[in-house]
DNA sequence: TTGTACGCGTTATCAG
DNA sequence: CTGATAACGCGTACAA
């Protein structure tokens, strides 16, 4: 066997090669592949024979530059460590490859600067839409999208009264729920421990929402007791030991999300405190952990699978020139054992 | 203010836009990119200047197409709900932005069939190189990715005998040792608890760990009692309740993972079985969640964020044609209170 | 239904 | 050190 192309053998074959091989031009090649509608049966085959056995597969960096469009949508989270975001994101994924779309998933690490940075590589890269966490950010940021006319969403937090699109839960609605609940049973000397509420406003909205709760219930939303601190067992320990050892320590501890919850129902434990009869705790996120930790933990219910498929569906809908609204998704309290 | 091109002036800027405003020719905006060391000081400030201003970005896909890399990554994981391949492929991204790669993360849902399909979308999407979990795959991928000249790096995992590149650690050598404590410490009968050993090398080295310890230990393999199961709580409780309420349940039960094992406990919960008086129960993997659970988890400690990191450092070293070598790393059996 | 030819935004080669 | 200019692989008018 010779080979009497100029060419090494082992080259990666183009459209170009499938085209000859099937002796028909690029063009109707690349037709077979975007809009096989318009090729004859006979024709379709042949070419798709001859991709087989030349084992063809498009090159995305010139067809996204030809077409001006990547298929690709990018996601820039928090952290990719925290189960909550994997879980949502995951369903995201399976929605958009449902619908041919490939997902780029970025991490901030919780910090703004870098989610800037991050927007700027998606697009650049060619991402066509974004799905972005909660609503704080530089309105420069929405603007340069804007301008880019590339869609986005954002997610776990809604703001009806924006115009920007979202696909999520109301935070201070759903913390507000749950304080109230806390509240009705008695107690009245409450601590938080929440994420750092400077920069994220999921969190904010959460410790808001037990302001309110208490406000509504007559007690002073400034006898709040709350340490801010990064999402962790360990960290939520550690701010739990502070909070109850500190004066005039709080009966009910509402943290800001199920891994911090863990961390003080141990911290409970370090300290001899019995949960809930001495010391009542919650979590919000409800994930897979909640429900096996030592106590199984009362916490408020977040549809994150449902979340992000919505999501995606927004966003492709987007893409199609599909008019899409916002959804705002129902949250619950969820009653186990450590209230 | 008047636009006297005839374009739109929302038009994204590109690089001829850039050199038009610096009065300087495309080549040389490229080059500041590229290249500085090979520019004068004073263009470099005129062309940065007219980026800024302009808010010019590079088009990723031209840059790709022209320069044939894209300075992407793609990692194909079985799924992102998992802490354990979260927590890895966290450091791996990290250590790659270091070095200015992007990474492209794309779950295979554990199956063979979708694991493909991913490594031909990574590449026609032009990943550089890829990161793979375990050996276990049909012989005709690894011919693909070498005729593609795409290096890649296989994780979790380890087969020293192999020629390829993999940054992990011995799954049958951790579990047997593991195994091997389990049985000293008299137990007889033993259960196992593991992910699907047909399409999973990783599950199926960790089973064969186990038979090797009983082997060594003069007990009958064949009388190890398996349960394959998906991972998750729910799951590993089910299968545990299988195991335990079948005939001869066994005194000991090793599961493949920490997710599985806290499941377990659960269903020993469940069945009044105090841990590990009744019943002994371990995990593998040691993620933060086996220290908290109801029963601190004896398990198996793998350093995940060290592996992601490593895998990061081979593959960026083959891409410079630096020689990478593979490298075996420790787990160490982490003891608490299960067993 | 199919083919021709141009353009997408960069990089890289080769002169100057 | 800088500037023309030819690739890179594909999509898509426009023509046939």
């Amino acid at each position: 066997m010779t080979n009497n192309s100029n060419k090494p053998v082992s080259a990666v074959p183009k459209l170009e090669d499938v085209a000859r091989a099937a002796g028909v031009s690029t063009a109707t090649v690349s037709r077979c592949l975007n809009t096989p509608d318009r090729v004859s049966r006979k024709t379709i085959k042949r070419v798709m024979d001859a991709i087989d056995s030349l084992g063809y597969s498009p090159n995305y960096s010139a067809r996204a530059l030809a077409a001006g469009r990547t298929n690709t949508i990018g996601a820039i989270i928090p952290t990719m460590e925290n189960a909550i975001f994997a879980r949502g994101i995951q369903a995201f994924q399976e929605e958009l490859q449902k619908n041919g779309c490939t997902l780029l998933v970025a991490s901030s690490s919780y910090r703004q600067d870098l989610e800037e940075e991050q927007i700027k590589t998606l697009t650049a890269r060619g991402a066509d839409a974004l799905l972005l966490i909660g609503f704080q950010r530089d309105p420069h940021l929405y603007e340069f999208l804007e301008k880019r006319k590339i869609p986005f969403v954002l997610t776990w937090a809604c703001k009806p009264s924006h115009e920007q699109l979202f696909v999520g839960f109301d935070n201070r609605k759903a913390m507000k729920e749950l304080a109230a609940r806390v509240i009705s049973l008695g107690h009245r000397s409450l601590g938080c421990i929440s994420a750092e509420t400077a920069t994220n406003d999921r969190a904010s909205e959460r410790v808001e929402g037990i302001c309110a709760a208490m406000q509504d219930a007559g007690l002073d939303p400034g006898s709040l007791r709350i340490v801010e601190t990064t999402y962790s067992i360990e960290n939520g320990e550690k701010a739990f030991h502070q909070l109850l050892t500190g004066d005039n320590a709080p009966t009910a501890v509402l943290c800001g999300n199920d891994v911090l919850a863990i961390g003080a129902l141990r911290g409970a434990a370090a300290l001899n405190l019995r949960v809930p009869q001495d010391v009542a705790i919650t979590g919000f996120d409800d994930i897979e952990l909640a429900s096996v930790a030592p106590i199984p933990l009362t916490t408020v219910h977040v549809p994150h699978r449902r979340m992000g498929q919505l999501a995606a569906r927004v966003l492709i809908d987007a893409l199609n020139d599909v008019p899409a609204s916002s959804v705002e998704l129902p949250t619950e309290v969820c009653l186990r054992k450590t209230l």
